[in-house]
Parts: C-alpha cells; structure tokens; sequence
DNA sequence: CCTATTATGGACCTTTCAGTCCACTTTTAC
DNA sequence: GTAAAAGTGGACTGAAAGGTCCATAATAGG
C-alpha cells in the first residue's frame, strides 16, 4: 500500500525555510521560485507536498503560531518571576536592533499589514494566533498579581491585549530602523503600566 | 515656448487618488492598471506625469506625510487643551473600527511592514516622517507639561516616541479586526502612561 | 523481478506585470 | 493658419508570475 519513492527532502525544514522567507519578504513578494529555492525542492514537488503558494503560507502562518508559542513556553520557565518574563520578552525585542538579519518585524502583524481582512482565511489565522498570544499574556499577568509583582486591581485581560498591541508597535519600530536608545525608552514606559 | 495641449485631469486629485490605493493594498498589490483605473488617466500620461510605478510611491509617501501633518495641525486648534488633542487623536483611531473602510492601518506603518529596510530612499523617506510625527507629539506634551496636564518630570521625547510606537500598534490592532472593546481599553491602558 | 505507488525534472501554459513607442490630437504663440 | 509644444490612446514588448502535465526515476510489497 503505502510504498513509493521516498522523499529528497525533509518537509519541516523546507516548512521552516519558507516560514523564514515569507516573515523575510511578506506573501507576494515571495515568488515561487524564491521558495523552491529556500526549500530546496522543485515545483513538481512543491506542487505535489504544498498544493499552493497560498496553502503554504496558511502551513507557515500556523508553524509561526506554533514556534512562537513553544518559544514563550521555553522563556516562561526560565523565569521564576512572571513580571521579569514579560519584560524579558520585551527587551529581547529590543535587542533585536542590533542585528540587521532579525529587522523582520512579526510575521502575524507583517500578514494583517499585506492583507488586512481581504483573504478570510488568513485574517481568521492571524486573530486566532493573536487571541493565543494574549491568553499567555493573560495568564502570566494573572500570575504576577497573585505574587504582587503587578497591582490585583488592574484588568489582566485588558493588560494583555495592550502588551499584545504593544508588542505589535515595537517591532514595528524596530523594523523601521529606529536606534536602539528610542527602542529602550519606548520599552521602559510600556512597561510602566504594569506599575 | 510653454504651450501644448492642456491636461485632461487634475495631477492633485490623482495624486490622492494612488495613495489612497497604496494606502489600502500596499506598493506590490497595487497594479499599474489599478491606479490608472483609479487616477483616471491613460499608462501615456501616466508616464508622463509620474515616471514609474516607484517615483510616484515616493510622491504618495510625501503627500500622506504632508497631509497627515495638516490634519494634526488642523485637529490641535480644535482642542484648547494639549492633553486632550492626544487623548482625541487615539480615540479616533478606536473609532476608526467601526468602519471596514478605514481600517487601512497607517501608510507609513504598512510600508515599513512591505519594504523593511530593503529600498533605501522608501526607509529614509519613512524615517523622516516618523521624525516629524514624533516631533508634533513632542511639543504637545512639552505644550500639557507647561499646563500642568501632564508631570513635569516625564520626558517628553520619550514620550512622543512611545506614542508613536503605541499608535503604530493601535493601528495594527484596528487592522487586525480587534473589536471596539478591546481597541478602546488598549487606548486608555496607553493614555495612563501621561498620569 | 515485476507491479503498484510515489517523487522528481522540466517543458509548457496562460495571465499579468511594468514599461516603451508612435501616430494622432489639442493647445499656444506668432 | 501654421508651426512648435505638450498630452493621449492603444498596440506592443520581454520578463516573470503561478500553475499544470507528463515522461521518467526510485522505492516497497508480493
């Protein structure tokens, strides 16, 4: 049954090399053969593994979801206080000035810029992936105030979703080539809020 | 010497007429023939007038620039209070929510979003916008300070571009489809900063 | 070893892209 | 009225886009 010729390539890389692009370059200055490039794979193949472009980029918006997800995970237990992990998370952002090579801004925010809500299907992935982002944003904050590092009487849901928005306009920011300085500041008084 | 044939059509209302569609779907989405269809005039005169696809961005970058600048001004002698022209201009960006059709995000913003700092001439031309938008909020708040609406002690510049940062970022949010609630909180998590 | 199954390479397709060119029209200056 | 100057319409171009198709190659099961 299931028999064949085997595959000459390892479909989670070649998923992760055009998640890298397509967070590089954005959906349609991305073209097919930038990708098969990347994924080190024809277009037979492509075709035959990814259906389309598009298909694919749904497959990388949701890999974006996922790796970003774990990467928080990762950082969180790295932390013992949950208000050092938020404001971790926002300063490693600002580092990011320092190199040209992560200057790529957000994938999820860089896909509502190309595409606002035009393509259902990809407004629906990207509010999904957010709503995910600001529940750990929200449990974290609710961690926070029960250890008194963040004031009880602040709304954590609304806290979450200004981080979130946040977030969004720091790497913004960044992307823009602001210099570090303005970056650093920009951060210190978002963080204020939390006080 | 001047003669010929005089233009079939107003080189400022076409001007507006393509930043409203970049503004909209972005450089690479926005066909030729999209902005002839919507500047109403033919690829000759286009040519002509405008030169090429990318010279006439530039031109769009400047007139969101300077248009973006008048309406600030124009908005800031409404209020006789500094503070409340700040808090007035986020929240007109909470109620550009409710309709689907301003929900373009900002030019600049998105533009940062499609080019990063790949095209030269579009980053600097976006940094000097953001310089100048930065410079408004600047003397606005310096302008709150002197009345007393905002604490003495805050830094001003450090203010101005954290708001720029945060309007970024609202405007993604308002972008993203992120319902009233949830944009409008965000704006009063980010006012709290000025207290 | 042969067949069913899957993967691959490359030719090919249609459409669309930004941009060029030129014949033709409309104006002003004299 | 005529010549110089400027604008316009539309045919045209080469390149590149995403996608299809098929002959060929490589595997596993029998």
């Amino acid at each position: 049954m299931t028999a064949g010729r085997p595959l000459e390539y390892d479909p989670e890389i070649a998923l992760d090399a055009a998640m890298q692009l397509f967070w590089r370059k954005g959906y349609e200055a991305t073209s097919l053969l930038d990708l098969l490039d990347a994924m080190g794979l024809s277009k037979s193949s492509f075709y035959q593994a990814f259906a389309s472009k598009h298909a694919l980029f749904e497959r990388c918006i949701k890999h974006y979801r996922a790796t970003t997800s774990h990467k928080f995970s990762r950082q969180k237990l790295k932390h013992d206080s949950a208000r050092d992990f938020l404001e971790a998370t926002f300063k490693e952002v600002a580092d990011e000035t320092l190199s040209a090579k992560t200057r790529n801004g957000c994938l999820l925010m860089n896909t509502v810029s190309e595409f606002g809500q035009i393509d259902p299907v990809i407004a629906k992935l990207v509010t999904d992936s957010l709503d995910q982002i600001t529940e750990i944003f929200r449990t974290t904050i609710e961690q926070a105030q029960r250890s008194g590092e963040i004031p009880q009487e602040k709304n954590a849901a609304q806290l979450a979703s200004y981080l979130v928005s946040t977030m969004s306009g720091l790497k913004s920011m960044v992307k823009a080539g602001r210099d570090k300085q303005t970056i650093r500041q920009i951060v210190d008084t978002a963080m204020s809020v939390m006080d």
